[in-house]
DNA sequence: ACTAACAGCTAATACGAATTAGCGAATAGA
DNA sequence: TCTATTCGCTAATTCGTATTAGCTGTTAGT
C-alpha cells in the first residue's frame, strides 16, 4: 500500500471510461456552462471519484490557478516564544477566526523567514512567501528596506499595527494609541495631577512612538514633565527613587511589565498606590489578559483580536482587488483600572 | 509593474544567454555532479538571478519534487478560541520552535479542514492534507474513524496525545497521566488519606480515561472511593455539598477550571483548604500558567511543550522513513503545591 | 588518423490539473 | 439532400521547475 502511487485525474478517467479533461470538467463544473457535461457521463465520473475517494492534488491545481486560499502569516519574532506567550496570540486568535469564516488556511512561515545568516527576512531565498496568496505581517519592529520593497512590490501584504510610509503608504490594521494615550493622560489632568513623569523608550517603533507623541502632545501646555525614563528594562529601585524626587504625582508607562516591576517595589517601599502615586499604562494586553496578571491597572486594552481579524479580512480584500491600499485604525478601550487617583494634597508633588 | 509577470527560470536563462534546464542546474548544483557547469557559465547565471532578484516558484518546485517543507497543524476545535485561549498555545509554541530548528513552515488548517457540513475532518474534499509533507494533529476527542483511516493511509502524521489504536498503532507523543496520577494518589494515601473523591468526566478521550484508570488502579484495595460525580461544569454548590456529605477527605479533579470552581465557593463557605478537605489536581496546564491562574494547587504539569516539539520531531523522521510508527510517553511532573495535606483529625472523614 | 571519452550544454519530458480549440456525430433547418 | 448548428467529448497545451537523455565540439588515447 505504501507504494501506492496517488491518485490522479487520469486514473479516474480510465476508471470511467472518459478523458482526463472530462474528469476536469465534471469537477469544476460551475465554470464553463459551455460544454457542459450529460448528467450520466457525470454521474459516472463522481461515482468512481467517489468510490475511490479521489481528491484533486491542491499543488498542481495551485500551480495552474494561480492561488492557493493561504494566507502567510510572517512575524519578525518567533509567534509562539515561551517568553512573551501572550504577545502575538491574541492577534493569532483574530487572524485564525477570519481566516477560517472567509475560507482561508494559515501559512506560519516560521522556518523559511529566515536567510541564510539565520536574520528574519520576508524576502527569503526560498520565495516560500509565494506559497500563501498574501501575507500578514506581525512584530512591533519592522525592517524599513524590507517594508519599502514590500510596498513597492505587487505582493498583497497587511501590516497588523500602524505604518509609517515606507516609499509610499503601507497597508496595515493600527490601533489608534494616540487618542487613546490622549484620553489617559486628559483623565491624569482632570483629576488634578499636573507633575508626570513617563517610563519607557519612545522609539522607534511606530506604536511606541505613538505612545510617547500622544503623551507629549496632551500634555503640552496643561502639565510638566518632570522625568524622562528612556530605557528598557530599567532597575525598579532606581525608577521609584527618581520618580519620587522628581515630585511627579503620577507615573506613565509604555510596557506593562515595567510598570509590574515599579508597582510591586514601589509598595514593598510603603509608598501607597495610587494614594500617593498614580500609575497609568499606555497599552497593555487584552482585557482579560490584563485582569489576570496583576492587578487592575488604569489603562487601555489593545483590540489585538480584531485588529487580526480586521487584517485578515483586508488583505483577502487586497488578493480580489490588488490596487487597494487601506490603513485603518480601530479605538482602545479605556480601562478605568484602580490606579489612577488625585494626588496625594500633602506631598509637595502638588503645587 | 502589478502587470509584470513574476520571473521565471526562461526570463533568467534568457538574460544570461543560456537555456532554462541550465539555470536549475545551476541552482541544484550539489546534486548530479557529473553535467557540471564551468565557473564562468554559473557566475554569468548567478549574476543574473542577483540582479533580477528571481526566487524559484516554492509551488512548481514542489510539484516536480512531491515535498514541500511544510508541517500541517489540524486541530478539531479552533487553533485559537477566545474562550480557551491557554489549550494549544503551549503545544503550538514546541511546535514551531521544533518546526523552526528543523526548517519546516506550518499550515494551519484552519478553514480546509471543515466539509461541507461545517464539520472538522482530516480528509476534508479539499485535500488540503497535501499541501503539507505530513501533519500534526491536535485536540482531545479524535473522530476514530478518521483516525483509522488516517492509520490505513501512508499519509504521514503524528498525534499529540496518546492515542488508542485505531485499527493499528497510531503514531503518536503523549503524557504518561497514568503515572503521574498513580503518584499523587500515593501521595495522598501516605498522607493518611482514605476517603476519596473524583470529580470529572471519565472518558471517551483517552486523556481522560488514563486518569480515571490511574487513579482506580492506584486506589484499589488501599482507599475508599466515596464520591464520583462524571459531570462537565457542574455546580460547584452541589459538588461541596455531597463531598462533605460523603465524608471524603480528599477531592480529584480531572479538570484544573472544575476545581477553581469548586475551590472558591468551598472557602466561601468557610472550608478550609486544605485544612478541612485536600484538593489535587490530575493535569493543568504549563508551570507558568498553573501558577499565575490561581492558587497553586497540588497537581502535575503536562509537558505541552514538549509534547509539541517531540511530536513534530517525530513527524520528520517519519517524513524520512515512514515506515515507522513510534509511541512516545513523557512524563509530567509533579507539583507539590499547597491544597494537599493530611486529613483533618477531628472530622469523622477520618475512620 | 580514427575512435573514445568527456566537457558543456540543451531539447525533451514529467509532475497533475485546468483550459482551450476543435473533432466527429447527431440533429436541425431549408 | 445538403449545409448549419449543437452536443459530447478529447487532444493538446499551459503553469514553472527538475531531470534525463543526448547532441556537439574538443581532447585524449592508441
Amino acid at each position: 500500500m505504501s507504494a501506492a502511487r496517488r491518485l490522479t485525474q487520469r486514473d479516474i478517467a480510465q476508471l470511467a471510461g472518459v478523458s482526463q479533461a472530462t474528469v476536469s470538467l465534471v469537477l469544476n463544473e460551475a465554470k464553463s456552462a459551455e460544454g457542459r457535461i450529460p448528467p450520466e457521463t457525470r454521474e459516472r465520473v463522481l461515482k468512481v471519484i467517489r468510490e475511490t475517494g479521489y481528491v484533486a492534488d491542491p499543488i498542481a491545481r495551485s500551480m495552474v490557478k494561480g492561488a492557493n486560499r493561504i494566507l502567510g502569516v510572517f512575524t519578525y519574532q518567533p509567534a509562539f516564544p515561551i517568553a512573551q506567550a501572550d504577545f502575538y496570540t491574541p492577534f493569532l486568535m483574530g487572524i485564525e477566526e477570519a481566516a477560517e469564516t472567509l475560507g482561508y488556511d494559515l501559512l506560519l512561515m516560521t522556518a523559511s523567514a529566515r536567510d541564510e545568516k539565520g536574520r528574519k527576512r520576508i524576502f527569503g531565498e526560498s520565495g516560500r512567501l509565494r506559497l500563501a496568496d498574501g501575507c500578514l505581517i506581525l512584530g512591533s519592529q519592522f525592517d524599513r528596506d524590507e517594508l519599502a520593497q514590500l510596498v513597492a512590490s505587487d505582493y498583497p501584504y497587511v501590516a497588523v499595527g500602524r505604518r509609517d510610509d515606507a516609499g509610499g503608504k503601507v497597508r496595515y490594521v493600527g490601533a489608534d494609541y494616540i487618542t487613546a494615550t490622549t484620553t489617559l493622560v486628559d483623565q491624569a489632568l482632570a483629576k488634578g495631577h499636573r507633575q508626570f513623569a513617563f517610563i519607557g523608550t519612545t522609539g522607534p517603533a511606530e506604536s511606541i512612538a505613538d505612545r510617547w507623541r500622544g503623551f507629549q502632545s496632551a500634555l503640552k501646555g496643561k502639565g510638566a514633565l518632570v522625568h524622562v525614563d528612556d530605557v528598557e528594562n530599567g532597575d525598579p529601585a532606581r525608577q521609584v527613587a527618581e520618580v519620587r524626587a522628581s515630585g511627579a504625582s503620577v507615573v506613565f508607562f509604555a510596557e506593562v511589565l515595567e510598570a509590574v516591576a515599579f508597582d510591586t517595589y514601589a509598595r514593598a517601599q510603603g509608598i501607597s498606590i495610587p494614594g500617593d502615586l498614580s500609575i497609568v499604562v499606555l497599552g497593555s494586553g487584552t482585557r482579560t489578559h490584563t485582569l489576570r496578571l496583576h492587578r487592575a491597572f488604569t489603562c487601555y486594552a489593545i483590540p489585538r483580536e480584531e485588529m487580526g481579524k480586521r487584517a485578515a479580512a483586508m488583505l483577502v480584500e487586497t488578493l480580489a482587488d490588488p490596487s487597494l491600499v487601506q490603513q485603518v485604525m480601530l479605538q482602545c478601550e479605556i480601562v478605568a483600572g484602580e490606579t489612577l487617583a488625585p494626588p496625594n494634597p500633602t506631598k509637595d508633588s502638588l503645587k
